[in-house]
DNA sequence: TTTCGTGCAAAGCCTTTGCATCCAT
DNA sequence: ATGGATGCAAAGGCTTTGCACGAAA
């Protein structure tokens, strides 16, 4: 993520999560809000794991457990604020879908890098093939597999050395 | 999957698979062989579980392990002969490629169906964006989701009754 | 107090793997 | 004989859950 640009939102995705979280009931602890801080403190994709190793190496002012983080992501995704793209290494990756645009991705074989796209026209083209099928559409995930730029050049230093 | 018309090809699945495994060196077992006969019995979608339970059931010539389910579905799917589409209740969930057009689903939410589609705009539009971005694109994967037809309906007998 | 939330450790689940045995070439 | 393949059971890896304790309303 990162190379998109952020869309104006009206209130911070600590407060949206307030909100949602209050309509059930539920309430914004210091950790679930530490988790959230911690998620869109960058705009890169990241998984549970990466997560907790963020949360762990900054010097944080509370500890938030493992158990606590699965359960947040899943209630973060479940408002809408995150939400999952891919998989891999056995892993969910998760990315921000509040004050994020609407996008998909390429994904590349051989580094395995997420590069998102915009495009309007895919947009509409499943709004239409909703409409013409009777389907109702919420919303759609485009993957677009190959190899990326920098993969498919002869290469002397690949994407590979820079992880 | 069954919507959509199948593709004529020269060779069965099985014949497919063992000129994929010769290349590698590999031999096609009577396992293997029983694995994608069944597999190639149906039109429709499956997971790991699914399969082994059709393998279980149906009074078979020869038992096959659970090991070797997991072990074929990798070969067949490098192969290109099925091909991964989703993932369901933790499970990946497999449809054939080889003799099948490419096509894109809806999901449905309330159901869970995976219903089909073809629509040759989105294969233009996604070989355009790579070709604007530098990447080499292989294929894609479109996952809409949403409400299907049945499931939008008032309903007096909804699509879950018949599972 | 009463309900919600956390942490810990154990359990769950799907999938992979080590290993001895088998089979085809 | 020799290398690939299978079955079995155990191990792996991510995620979920039971439960007792802690915190907020």
């Amino acid at each position: 993520m990162g190379d998109l640009p952020p869309v104006d939102v009206a209130v911070s995705p600590g407060e949206k999560f307030r909100e949602f979280l209050s309509t059930r009931g539920m309430r914004l602890t210091a950790e679930r809000e530490t988790i959230v801080n911690e998620i869109f403190s960058s705009h890169e994709h990241f998984d549970p794991e990466q997560l907790i190793l963020r949360l762990t190496q900054q010097q944080n002012p509370r500890r938030v457990s493992r158990a606590s983080v699965y359960r947040t992501l899943t209630l973060l995704e479940e408002s809408g604020i995150i939400r999952r793209v891919a998989r891999a290494n056995d892993r969910e990756v998760y990315e921000h879908d509040y004050g994020y645009p609407q996008h998909d991705h390429f994904i590349c074989s051989e580094c395995n890098a997420l590069i998102e796209f915009q495009n309007s026209a895919i947009s509409h083209i499943v709004d239409e093939l909703g409409t013409s099928h009777g389907f109702r559409v919420s919303g759609h995930r485009l993957e677009v597999y190959g190899v990326c730029a920098d993969c498919s050049r002869p290469r002397r230093h690949s994407r590979l050395d820079m992880v």
